[in-house]
DNA sequence: GCAAATCTTGACTGAACAACTGGAGTTTGT
DNA sequence: ACAAACTCCAGTTGTTCAGTCAAGATTTGC
């Protein structure tokens, strides 16, 4: 698993509108601005995180983005999955995505199945972290502010 | 952490080497042949193995490759840090390829904690497995043959 | 109804990387 | 000297990454 820049501004993303969760709608331009997120850049993602059911959309003047989906039914995993793809390290070893690879003998082999270890550390972590975990650590490692829009991600 | 074909094969090939250890010197041509990895691509990973100082090699007419370091002290995470680099899923929390991110404050950054987490995981899998376990684990896979070079990995 | 701000969609680009392929050169054993 | 092997450099093809741009659709305030 390796996260791009997408990846991260996508999580960044998602914790402004997970620390805003049940309030208005957020504008791109606001997280944009407040992420250092270039601003056509974040809006193909957040479509992508709409497309995926995790974010709502308002159009129009008061317009902008909203998640869907509780924060604590938003896991790590299922975000990166999303965007990312597998979260193994070679997809013969990955439940999601698999395929099917080169070695001859893909039950005997002996890489494949470190990999699998592998794949089982990451998952257990990533499928452990929900949306509202990552918010509390964020309000944890800076204190309490009165509006969560001025977190620093 | 992603594996890359490259990374594979490199793998792949270390692997008919370990299990060749202090045997003579192995033919490009052999690996590529029984791994069924393409003999040019093979030839290119070879040599950055070699430089890596993994590997050492003999030219001329019974040339070939051998190990260099004995299996017990090659470990799949220096290996696969030297072909595909950081193991962790951010360079931002990465050791030995640690470059700065673009979020504002990184000691507070909860994506970068959860990554670290991640990272830890990964190394600590692979910084466990050396060459010699995981040849070990091929003869476990397939039962103990007469000639190493025969060995399905 | 109109203008302004916003999201929506899709195409486009430039750089980097992956996975090879080719060819010329060098070393070595006989 | 010669052929089989490795070494080194260069180029190719295709894909992904990280954006950028343009044009369209939607909503709201006035």
């Amino acid at each position: 698993m390796k996260l791009s820049l997408r990846g991260e501004y996508a999580l960044r993303a998602l914790i402004v509108l997970g620390l805003n969760y049940e309030q208005d709608v957020v504008r791109i331009q606001t997280i944009s601005e407040q992420q250092n997120i270039p601003k056509r850049f974040l809006e193909q993602i957040l479509n992508d995180l709409r497309s995926a059911g995790i974010l709502e959309s308002k159009r129009g003047i008061a317009g902008g983005y909203r998640l869907k989906q509780s924060p604590d039914q938003i896991t790590l995993a299922s975000v990166i999955r999303y965007i990312e793809g597998p979260l193994a390290p070679v997809s013969c070893v990955s439940e999601n995505f698999y395929e099917r690879c080169s070695c001859p003998d893909e039950e005997r082999c002996a890489i494949r199945s470190i990999m699998k270890e592998v794949r089982e550390a990451i998952v257990r972590i990533l499928e452990g972290v929900t949306l509202s975990v990552l918010c509390d650590r964020v309000r944890t490692l800076q204190g309490v502010h009165s509006n969560p829009l001025d977190y620093v991600i």
